[in-house]
DNA sequence: GTCTATAAGTAGATAGAC
DNA sequence: GTCTATCTACTTATAGAC
């Protein structure tokens, strides 16, 4: 059992993070990290028995605001309205606090989807997210169109951070692409 | 100068883009690839001269039908009703002869990136075929609905592959989503 | 074209002192 | 909590025989 609230961990996980996002699970070693946060490879060990407890803790820190989300929209009603706000609340968050986990989890799908209890818990998330859009009582074609709508703000997120748009002559801030995003997804459970 | 078209080499392409997309580039050594042909590591350095090399010859073979399909984009009139045919005929390859490139190059971002010239190659196709559906000549926002229908296509070829429908209870085949992501693009580019 | 053998490096992980 | 030192288990890559 390694301590759970130290100076050192919380900056181990921002850190470790960063890393993973920018350049993939296994090509960032504990060495790596441990030079950045100014400390040996041991003394990481301390804080963490493993590479993989260490991919562990970031997950945790970075579950809790999701299972916010989930939460509140479990305790919502069942309506359309509610299906929009989601949305809403979805390209807020994925254009925000979200986005670096977001890079994270796109570029290191390998590596959770190796490590079973640390990526499934992520799924679990993303399923009951999704969840909350479709609706089971609807047709097949209008939940694909929810589908369709959430992966419409996962799009929108996720263009500006790969640097899509400059390439393509686009003018756009991330921000209008998140808002464009947020419009088509709105239009495609609007029922049209 | 290692020889271009042996039957060994083209087999150790298709091992390796089947393994990296599986388990990811780093995690894949070259003695498990040389083991899955049956010869041993120093026969494969015979082949490619490094590891890189084969990501390299991989992205060849990958590369080829993309360049075929953006050629015949840019010599088409840039009509709307060309801009519905991209769409269709990406979805019918994304569901099919790229669907194992997409899982591989979604999966490799971080090496991709790494590999310059490799991974930069790509980047450029991408870039074209994408403006191939986005009028320059249009506003702001109809771009980006553009942007957003690609994207839809791209959704719609990928979630049945991450086994997202199940889950989520919607009971649909992988056809049937990429029929719908679609008809959602078609709607989208189709002037609202 | 394929092999054996081996070089040279780096990874994750541990022991034990301070 | 952090250190030095070390272990083991790989990895990519090369040299040279067959």
């Amino acid at each position: 059992m390694s301590p759970r609230h130290t100076e050192t961990r919380q900056r181990a996980i921002e850190v470790a993070l960063e890393l993973f996002a920018a350049q993939g699970y296994e090509k960032t070693s504990l060495r790596e990290i441990a030079d950045r946060l100014g400390i040996t490879k041991a003394a990481l060990y301390y804080h963490f028995a493993s590479k993989e407890a260490l991919l562990g803790a970031i997950m945790e820190s970075l579950v809790a605001p999701i299972d916010e989300l989930v939460a509140w929209i479990e305790s919502q009603p069942r309506t359309s309205e509610t299906r929009r706000e989601v949305l809403r609340r979805l390209a807020e968050l994925l254009g925000g606090q979200w986005s670096e986990w977001i890079r994270f989890a796109q570029e290191n799908q390998p590596a959770l989807r190796e490590h079973r209890e640390v990526g499934q818990q992520m799924q679990v998330r993303i399923v009951r997210l999704f969840g909350a859009v479709i609706d089971p009582q609807a047709d097949l074609h209008e939940q694909l169109r929810a589908l369709l709508a959430v992966g419409a703000v996962y799009v929108g997120s996720l263009a500006p951070a790969v640097g899509m748009l400059k390439p393509l002559g686009v003018e756009a801030t991330g921000q209008e692409l998140t808002a464009a995003a947020l419009d088509v997804a709105l239009e495609l459970v609007g029922g049209r």
